[in-house]
DNA sequence: CGTTAGGTTGAAAAGCATCAACCCGTGTGG
DNA sequence: CCACACGGGTTGATGCTTTTCAACCTAACG
């Protein structure tokens, strides 16, 4: 575990942030656990005793409205934590979380972060910093959903998750198209549909790869009002 | 203003957690300043050079999207903090912020502001609780846009307003109804016809006084799914 | 092979937005 | 003191967007 630790610790902000004795305090409480897809990390409303950071997969923190829909709040994977702020308040989750695909989590204990973060001061303020990213996330979501258009949600998914290849961009959609329509607020079917849409706009979609052959043709859409 | 910095202490769960002499360094720092009914506070993308506390009215937080239209992340009051994450960071503002209402606000300076954290931990904590806070609030609103419909949102609004009276609730609703119809995502024809649609469960609507007479009714609503 | 989960497609309906007209308090200037 | 303009809000007609419901497709798996 030693040495997996010191891996783990170079891709996240949050240990990165610890002086090497908190870090060895951490290492010796957290533990490693591996969930199948499907499987709940835990429940809305459960009590709150540790903090997750993900190593591999995908985790998606979710919660039942009053009338019965599921909302996605986020999905998470290498590197990024969740679950920091109800950890550390040690109160009832505010949200549910599953495995979205079989993943490996490092699981921190709660009493165990506080008490590190009591006596480092670095990591104290690698906390705060992990929260304000997270406020950063949502901001960006409210601005989506408040303002644009379901085309133009999916448009700037793809946009957001693409990577630069020799002709045009390339996307690799990162997990299915299911959770995807649920994190834009959209429906399974308006996703396809809205694929679709983009299609004669130079973009190509074959599985859960997408090509963009002409990014401006994307960002004029983005760009313009509803209206147009 | 030592009186009334007294004062403004007990509204402010930041400055609560502040030990004395924290306390006294930020008063001396502090700056008080009124704003004018759609005076600008701070420019989305400006350098953020402080944290803001409502001492008095209403404060918008909003971007404008790619596409022209501004999303309105939240309106803030008496007694809350904002643009706390960006003064910490001194990075660009990652919104911006008007004065809904002819308010008053303290002005910290973020440079005293970091400066007391690092010397009282008890301020430290509750910065981070106040950033756990702000997580919640945008949390609810991403469920209310990803689950509920405009109508939906509008009757949650209301309840969450509320206040007890002899014959049912009573809300007042807190600034203009443009702004609350931003606030949910919908257009200020959408609000007006959502709560004329909720009329016949007994809400009765007088200028900006809302009257609840059956709050059941509202519930049975929040509680019923898209397709009922 | 048959089954199943995830995804797509089509037709119809619902929900919001848009545009335009109108209302009504408020404040202003003649 | 009245006329007027103005901002905020409402209402109606219409159209676009998204959902709903159903059928269907296809790859993966037992």
């Amino acid at each position: 575990m030693t040495d997996t630790f010191a891996l783990i610790t170079r891709s996240c902000a949050l240990l990165r942030a610890a002086g090497p004795q908190t870090r060895e305090r951490l290492r010796r409480s957290a533990r490693l656990r591996h969930y199948h897809r499907g499987e709940t990390i835990f429940l809305h409303q459960s009590r709150a005793q540790a903090c997750h950071l993900v190593l591999e997969g995908w985790v998606k923190l979710y919660r039942i409205a009053p009338n019965g829909c599921e909302a996605l709040l986020g999905i998470h994977t290498r590197g990024e934590t969740f679950g920091l702020a109800d950890g550390l308040r040690g109160a009832a989750r505010s949200f549910g979380a599953d495995a979205a695909s079989d993943c490996d989590l490092l699981i921190l204990p709660a009493p165990e972060i506080r008490a590190a973060a009591a006596t480092d001061p670095g990591l104290q303020e690698a906390l705060l910093h992990e929260s304000f990213a997270a406020t950063d996330r949502l901001l960006d979501q409210i601005t989506d959903l408040k303002s644009c258009s379901a085309l133009q949600r999916v448009a700037a998914f793809l946009c957001a998750h693409a990577c630069v290849t020799e002709d045009g961009l390339r996307v690799i959609l990162p997990f299915e198209k299911h959770l995807i329509a649920a994190y834009l607020g959209i429906k399974p079917e308006s996703l396809s549909r809205a694929l679709s849409r983009l299609k004669p706009l130079g973009v190509t979609i074959s599985r859960d790869i997408v090509l963009i052959r002409n990014p401006e043709a994307l960002d004029v859409l983005l760009r313009e009002e509803a209206a147009a």
